[in-house]
DNA sequence: TATTGTTATACTCTATAACTATA
DNA sequence: TATAGTTATAGAGTATAACAATA
C-alpha cells in the first residue's frame, strides 16, 4: 500500500486552491446539464440583478478582462439567453432575452442547491466564518 | 459614477473561486521570481517531504492526471532540481539533485512567507476556521 | 490484467498588446 | 484624452483517449 495523505493538506494557500478546484469542477459539471459555463452562470446570475450594465461594467464587477468578456458574452447571445441594447453609439446594455429569464431561473435552482451543498459540507462550527474569511482574501 | 459592488459576493462558491484566484496569482508572481509555477513548487514541496515518490504516485497525492505530469517533471528535469532514479524496468523514483534542494529552500521561504500573509490578512476570529472549512470541501 | 510512463490533443481560463470608433 | 468594444495571441491548468512496455 502506497501513503496517499497529503502532507501539504494543511497549509492553507494549496487547501485554498485544492478546495476551490474541487467545487468549481462539481458546480461545472451540475451547470453543464443546461449547457452552460460558470463564468456564463455568474454573468446571467449579475445581469439579472442590475439592469443594463455594459460589457466593461460586468468585467470590472466579476473581475474579467475586457477582452475576455467578448467570447462569453458571444456564446451567451448566440445561446440565444441575452441581447444587446445600444445605449450611446459606442456602449451597449446586456439585457436577458425571455430565454434568459427561463435560463436565469435555472441557474438560480442550480447555484442555489450547489451553495447549499457547499455550506453542509463544512461542519457547522466553522460554517460561520467560511465566506467572511474568503471576502478578507479577495481584492 | 458606475457601482462596483459585486452583489454575488456573499455566495460561498463565487466567493471560494475569487479568493483562491486572487490568491494563487499572487503566489504565482512571487514564484515567479525564481522561475517556478506553482504547480511546480508543490511538486518540490511534496518531493522534500517524501522520497522515492514515482511520477503516478505525486499525481495522486497532488491530484493532477498521470499525463499532465509529464511536461510539469519535464520542466522540473530541464531545470536541474529533479532527477529520475529507477525502482524497476517500469517505474522510476523522483529525487531533488542537489540543485533542487536549494531550490527547495527558496521555495520553503517564499511558500511560507507567503502562506502567513494569507492567513494574517484573514481576520484573527476567522483565522482558525479556514483550513478545516476548506479541507471538509476536498476529495 | 493492471499499472507506468508517455504522446497527442483539446478545452477552459486568464493575460497582454494593439486597433477602431466614440465619449 | 480616456473609454468601449474588439481582434489576435499566448500561457497555464485540466481532461480524455490511446499506446508500448512492464509488473
Amino acid at each position: 500500500m502506497t501513503d496517499h495523505t497529503d502532507p501539504l493538506a494543511a497549509l492553507p494557500g494549496y487547501a485554498l486552491r485544492r478546495a476551490a478546484n474541487a467545487m468549481m469542477a462539481e458546480l461545472a459539471g451540475r451547470l453543464g446539464e443546461i449547457e452552460l459555463r460558470v463564468s456564463d452562470a455568474t454573468v446571467l446570475l449579475l445581469v439579472g440583478e442590475r439592469c443594463d450594465m455594459t460589457s466593461s461594467e460586468i468585467g470590472k464587477v466579476l473581475e474579467i478582462q475586457r477582452a475576455n468578456m467578448v467570447p462569453l458574452l458571444s456564446r451567451l447571445e448566440r445561446a440565444g439567453v441575452i441581447e444587446r441594447k445600444p445605449i450611446d453609439r459606442k456602449s451597449q446594455a446586456i439585457v436577458l432575452t425571455s430565454a434568459g429569464v427561463d435560463a436565469l431561473a435555472r441557474v438560480r435552482d442550480i447555484t442555489g442547491q450547489f451553495e447549499q451543498d457547499l455550506l453542509d459540507r463544512i461542519p457547522a462550527a466553522h460554517r460561520a466564518h467560511f465566506v467572511p474569511a474568503l471576502q478578507a482574501l479577495i481584492g
